[in-house]
DNA sequence: TTGAAAGCGCTAACAT
DNA sequence: ATGTTAGCGCTTTCAA
């Protein structure tokens, strides 16, 4: 491997004075940095960034941990934070936890020992306080995104699942609907439980009971338990209308709806959290309420740089990105609709 | 920072029993072996990568360079090298190039300066020479993912562009069409060129004249540029059906011949290369030949790490993955069929 | 079974 | 303007 000498000896300086070169620090004489640059070029040196973070104690990388790369919501949201990482100048380590505890312990482990600059967290859920205090404890600034963890004071970009699950209850009650069940995530994670929380006020609003049989607790990512949907919609009062609490879980309630008979939206409306991706955008079926992932992203990046280069205020910062109602063909009126 | 001397401390031991512990190396007698976890446990030591990789000359650092990350189809491909890297205990560090060779020269001077041990690289293209050359130079592992770079004899892991295309032209002779155009990807890129290459041969195949009319070129990029789609649809010959390379130009070309008042594929058939993801699936539209990305990154994945810990033949490997043509709504026999 | 010394490639601090 | 020294945290000899 060429090194830092091979340059210095080739170039007639020290090391030290290609360092200079190289960082742009300290005095040099245009003679001999033009020399050195030289040499840098023609040999193709690159600089060994681990050398580097051993002395600088920083690395220049930062870390990105998601929970689900096949969701569209959660890549469209890598795409901000990385765009906006290169752009002021650091490098991006991803990382997926598949809303998976033991994955994400592993992962915090390795970004650990990598030694990163900072972390942009989406925890699986409110046991992912363990690892967010080990990064704490090293006093390495993250800034969570999405979903909060009861227990961490930190920088924090989320949505506003509550008011967003409560302008899909309004929509879904304005077109008529009084039977309106939840299939929710995991009562784990801070955003279903605060979309579980919507749905219930959109319930009372419209005067509507709460039927406990009328709410699953699944998971985030696609849904598939096929009995647990038939037990909800079987029956003389199955709902009218589903809310689900993402766009992949939306998308295993219709599967199993369409395999089951029922027709989307004339039997069963659907609405969820978060839009699908360019790819389903030319047809775009389900009403949702869209979350700006990009934004997600873009912003808790530059949040987590300012934090790391001191450009941010002392206190934690938290910022709440709204949602926004796109109404499209997955909910219509309720056959029964009393008017 | 707590290191390793913190530990052999308050161990009573050296560094060096500590580090032989952590790895397992050399003879330890069980006793201070399990007192020097403990103290390990108690702090909660993580040691720094960066030096071990200083000494040890190799990072377990490997990076996955793609070039969009918004097709679903390298998303896709890039779960499966990440659940392959983390089997085999290595860490993934992501990049993403955007199809544009700048970006993609600044990630691998980044992967340069990390000193990965090994790099699964999807080329933007046949100026991504210089950049493998560079790899080659200091002898870095890569695979080369999906496209193929002239002047470069690797490991590779690509599909059958050539045989797909000509899948999907078969397809569209056998609904009766007689005037196909394709919208293309750059000529800079190998799929591109053996997709024209099958859609040439479905032409002769057929008895059809190539109109060169009928060939636009562009990237695989989401497809923007309406004027040229509008003056090859215009005029009393225009297209009954479309071969759009990828599936993000499927989705351009679809959306601009909406605008237009084209239907699909009640005016114009369409199909193309590379499936959608899970959100599109519960309604599947698009007529595709379809590859299997996840097998993409898995493979390259463990085929580069088999390269880089010499568990793989002498010469390079290929593997082409065959693609599978899905039937669905996006194409039918054109209007005039002859029957 | 354990440890001391040297060095991986780089830069900060301090000469010169 | 340039160079020397020391050390970042770790592991590989090699010696005890």
């Amino acid at each position: 491997m060429i090194t830092i000498y091979d340059i210095a000896k080739k170039a007639n300086v020290s090391a030290m004075t290609v360092s200079k070169v190289i960082n742009q620090t300290g005095r040099i004489s245009s003679a001999t940095r033009e020399r050195v640059q030289q040499v840098i070029d023609e040999l193709g040196y690159i600089p060994n960034s681990n050398a580097r973070s051993l002395v600088l104690q920083r690395t220049g990388i930062l870390s990105l941990l998601i929970t689900d790369i096949t969701n569209p919501f959660y890549t469209t949201l890598a795409r901000g934070a990385e765009d906006a990482a290169h752009e002021r100048g650091y490098r991006l380590l991803f990382a997926n936890s598949d809303e998976d505890y033991g994955k994400e312990k592993s992962y915090v482990e390795a970004l650990l020992s990598t030694r990163v600059d900072g972390v942009l967290f989406a925890p699986a859920g409110d046991r992912s306080l363990d690892h967010l205090q080990q990064l704490q404890a090293r006093s390495i600034p993250f800034v969570i995104l999405d979903r909060t963890v009861p227990g961490i004071t930190s920088d924090v970009i989320a949505g506003d699942s509550r008011e967003g699950a409560l302008q899909l209850m309004r929509y879904l009650v304005k077109l008529g609907h009084r039977r309106i069940a939840l299939v929710n995530g995991s009562p784990d994670v801070s955003t279903a439980r605060l979309r579980e929380q919507g749905y219930m006020e959109g319930l009372q609003e419209a005067g509507l009971d709460a039927d406990p049989s009328f709410v699953l607790r699944t998971d985030y990512r696609e849904f598939r338990d096929e009995q647990a949907l038939h037990s909800l919609l079987d029956g003389p009062d199955g709902p009218t209308a589903i809310f689900a609490a993402n766009n992949l879980v939306a998308i295993g309630v219709i599967r199993i709806l369409r395999k089951k008979g029922l027709a989307v939206p004339d039997d069963v409306s659907v609405v969820c959290f978060d839009d699908l991706d360019a790819a389903s955008a030319f047809d775009p079926f389900l009403t949702v309420a869209a979350q700006p992932a990009y934004e997600f992203g873009a912003r808790g990046m530059r949040m987590l740089i300012d934090r790391i280069e001191d450009k941010a205020p002392a206190e934690p910062q938290t910022v709440i990105l709204p949602s926004e109602l796109r109404i499209r063909a997955s909910a219509t009126s309720p056959r029964s609709a009393p008017w």
